[in-house]
DNA sequence: GCATTGATGCTTATAGGAGAATACAATCAT
DNA sequence: ATGATTGTATTCTCCTATAAGCATCAATGC
């Protein structure tokens, strides 16, 4: 399970440390791809294969369904971690997310994300103000 | 079953001691993440288990849902007791809950809680003076 | 052939985390 | 009251992960 917050920085060639508690759930080769929000989404590959299942069996009709596909699987990509732990950012994707230097890695259950750090503190002070209200309103069940 | 108060202190590296009645309930490994009311939540891993199951039927599409779920998850932490009884206390769920140096455990049935003693003491002499008025308004069960 | 660029790998310094040791406090039984 | 036992607080040392700079190598274009 992917959880938790760090903080990395972009080498001048693009390269990043995985960190080193998301290597054994992300393994040796994962995927990473555009995700909502600007920010990556790095899939281990077994999470990907079981997302691609689900996403075929949606209605390839309509076109939001095909848009959607296409953001998906052609901004995706097969990074392998080398041996000092880091993977290279496909620069496509770099602009993407409009990484920098200073980005953060968060783990959200069966995926992490990779955002700018600038990004993701505007994006997560925002949430954290309404995070108790949602949570009052989405979880109708016990913590 | 968590329950009880107990007064305990960070060290210089962030580490607490986990109070001895908590150990079997929480186990080695257990999971922090934040709290509402500037307080960590503290689950053992079952526990755990079960809330991930219960918010990965969420509907992901959501911006809503979506910030809710990084917000938990990032803010998660899984950490284990080393053979001294302590924990480390990730730096962002340290700021988050304002832990200077005492810090107080409180037991809430599931799930154990992380107070700064300040923010504790502020809240707890808050609360119980409308403990009376809450229950009225909260209780139609026999006790 | 040579220079430039990008990709990959290596090395080092640093900071932060893990573990060990010790001292201190509280509780309990005799 | 005394000592034994358990639990807590604090400090020190060692080790690992990270950041950053540098070295190597291959591919490309001139």
């Amino acid at each position: 399970m992917l959880i938790g917050e760090y903080n990395h920085t972009l080498d001048k060639k693009g390269r990043v440390i995985v960190p080193s508690r998301f290597r054994d759930e992300l393994g040796d080769t994962f995927i990473i791809t555009r995700g909502m929000d600007s920010c990556l989404f790095l899939y281990p590959l077994h999470e990907w294969k079981n997302l691609e299942a689900r996403l075929k069996t949606l209605p390839f009709n309509k076109a939001e369904t095909r848009a959607f596909m296409r953001m998906f699987f052609s901004g995706a990509s097969e990074v392998e971690v080398d041996k000092q732990g880091r993977v290279l950012i496909p620069p496509l994707l770099r602009e993407h997310s409009q990484l920098k230097k200073d980005v953060v890695f968060i783990g959200v259950s069966n995926r992490a994300e990779i955002w700018s750090k600038e990004i993701w503190e505007e994006y997560s002070s925002n949430s954290s103000q309404s995070f108790e209200q949602i949570s009052e309103k989405l979880m109708d069940f016990q913590m």
